[in-house]
RNA sequence: GGCGGCAUAGCCAAGUGGUAAGGCAGCGGUCUGCAAAACCGCGAUUCCUCGGUUCAAAUCCGAGUGCCGCCUCCA
């Protein structure tokens, strides 16, 4: 069945047609370097790593860059708010931003270029814009002028039109633009602490010209998906697309498919700084696994809102452990060895297959990871089905069986970056395990509970089922 | 004011014409040294409301109501 994928730009899902084929080049939207990020970035980076895994998964070379906005208004405001320089804040915040990341599991892009090293090749845009009469310079200021880029239909990724955003744009009474539409190319320096030479003297690049340089640097053009939050729709895309149009002559040349996912909100409310109610990932982490997060963004459609509360997350929680620990008992159950007699599980032998469609059609839909994810309960509840089921006998037919059911879950789990697998217990958790296991043979259950308490600590549990002790991390 | 989206059980959430997936929570039972987990059973005669199209609609059309997003920095 064909991969299909929700296009911002025509508002319909559209079969994934990579431009060169058997591979898939991405480019997202990255962070701005000003702050750790929060819960809602994070639902943009783990998205875009689900689908990118998923790819992976189905075959394809999937090639990502993540761009890494290092100049920018806000950057400047924090360096001077706090006596440092804007590359001093930037580069903090770019390292907390791989750290953070990678704690969250989500993989490293193949490319994270950073707008500050690419000043020469904005220039170079821009220069291509003003020749083309598409741009124009005002006292060391280069616009884009959007009543030039008009006749290649401006507003058609946003689906606004140009009348209606003359009527209700803010009017700036600094204004130098011919045009309150227009946006910024090149910002003449201010004093800022950061500026670079250029044709139209000293300044730093505006907002949308970045993203345009580095994704056909980096991806060639035209690559395959442009990737962000829904909240760059307007107007940062259909800024950057109107200057990529402009430059190289037609949408075709520049990105296929446009996708947005939805914002996350806290307890119903937007994440803003005026409700001082952002969660950064960073503090989340603390508390959470990041499996689980990543489990609760996953359970939504990307492009659905989301809402962070204390109950969606509980139910996260729960849902999430019980995958892991499917494969906790299945590992259990594989510990012990083949019997003789008994006959094969065909069910669950075919409940893998049925499962794995259902998984895979469900991505295939525009990367529906809440129906993929009922999969996966699916193939779980088969799991567990069969082990408990009376007449299984655990003899070297079902034992594959099992073993090729629980590794389809980890495998299908693991293509949306889920580490479903057992973790290996620290040498210290074993030997309590060890422990208890006797102290549970002699009946010692004083004993035993204690021991169990002191796993509890280390972030452990104890279970006690038919099979035996099962040990693992919480 | 303009543009767009959404409305499915207590909560979350799939489902775009064929008779309501899945998860969490809850209740009853089995199991258990305990605990937890697990397993079995139980939930919407119905998908915001009202009309319409159709043999058939949560799904299509029209009207209404409510919520949200964007139009300004924002993933």
């Amino acid at each position: 069945m064909a991969l299909r994928i929700y296009n911002t730009l025509t508002s319909k899902k559209e079969e994934l047609v990579p431009v060169r084929p058997g591979e898939i080049s991405i480019y997202n939207c990255g962070p701005t370097v000003y702050n750790f990020f929060h819960v809602g970035n994070a639902r943009n980076f783990i998205v875009i790593d689900a689908i990118r895994r998923y790819l992976e998964w189905k075959g394809f070379k999937v090639k990502l860059a993540q761009n890494i906005t290092d100049v920018d208004d806000k950057i400047i405001k924090k360096a001077s708010a706090e006596g440092r320089t804007p590359g001093e804040v930037a580069r903090e915040f770019t390292a907390y931003y791989f750290e953070d990341l990678e704690k969250l599991g989500v993989r490293k892009a193949d490319v994270n270029p950073k707008a500050t090293e690419h000043i020469k090749e904005m220039q170079d845009l821009i220069s291509v814009l003003i020749g083309k009469g598409f741009a124009y310079e005002q006292n060391g200021d280069v616009y884009f002028s959007v009543e030039k880029a008009k006749a290649a239909g401006y507003g058609k990724l946003s689906h606004k039109n140009i009348e209606e955003l003359e009527a209700g744009a803010r009017i700036d009474v600094n204004e130098q633009k011919n045009s309150p539409l227009d946006f910024a190319l090149w910002k003449k320096d201010k004093n800022e602490g950061i500026s670079w030479d250029s044709p139209w003297g000293k300044g730093r690049p505006g907002w949308h010209t970045e993203c345009c340089v580095m994704s056909a640097k980096y991806l060639g053009l035209p690559f395959d998906i442009h990737a962000g939050g829904i909240d760059l729709v307007f107007p940062h895309h259909e800024n950057e697309l109107a200057q990529a149009e402009a430059a190289y002559g037609s949408t075709e040349k520049f990105a296929k498919y446009w996708l947005h996912n939805g914002h996350l909100n806290i307890r119903g409310q937007k994440m803003s700084k005026s409700l001082n109610n952002s969660l950064m990932a960073r503090d989340i982490m603390m508390t959470m696994n990041s499996g689980v997060i990543r489990f609760f963004l996953l359970s939504a459609h990307y492009r659905s809102p989301l809402d962070w509360t204390e109950e969606n997350v509980a139910s996260a929680v729960a849902g999430y452990n019980e995958l892991r620990y499917t494969l906790s008992r299945a590992a259990l159950a594989l510990d012990k060895p083949a019997v003789e007699g008994g006959s094969p599980d065909a069910v669950l032998l075919e409940k893998g297959k049925a499962m794995e469609e259902a998984f895979v059609s469900a991505m295939d839909d525009d990367f529906n990871t809440a129906s993929a994810i009922a999969a996966l309960f699916t193939c779980a509840s088969e799991i567990k089905n069969s082990i408990k089921k009376k007449d299984f006998v655990l003899n070297a037919q079902n034992r594959e069986v099992l073993k090729l059911a629980a590794a389809k879950l980890a495998s299908l789990g693991g293509a949306l970056g889920f580490r479903l697998e057992t973790e290996d217990l620290s040498a210290e958790a074993l030997a309590l395990a060890a422990e208890r296991e006797k102290a549970r043979k002699i009946k010692d259950f004083k004993a035993s509970d204690e021991l169990r308490a002191k796993l509890d600590k280390l972030g452990y549990i104890a279970e006690d089922s038919r099979m035996g002790q099962m040990v693992f991390k919480k």
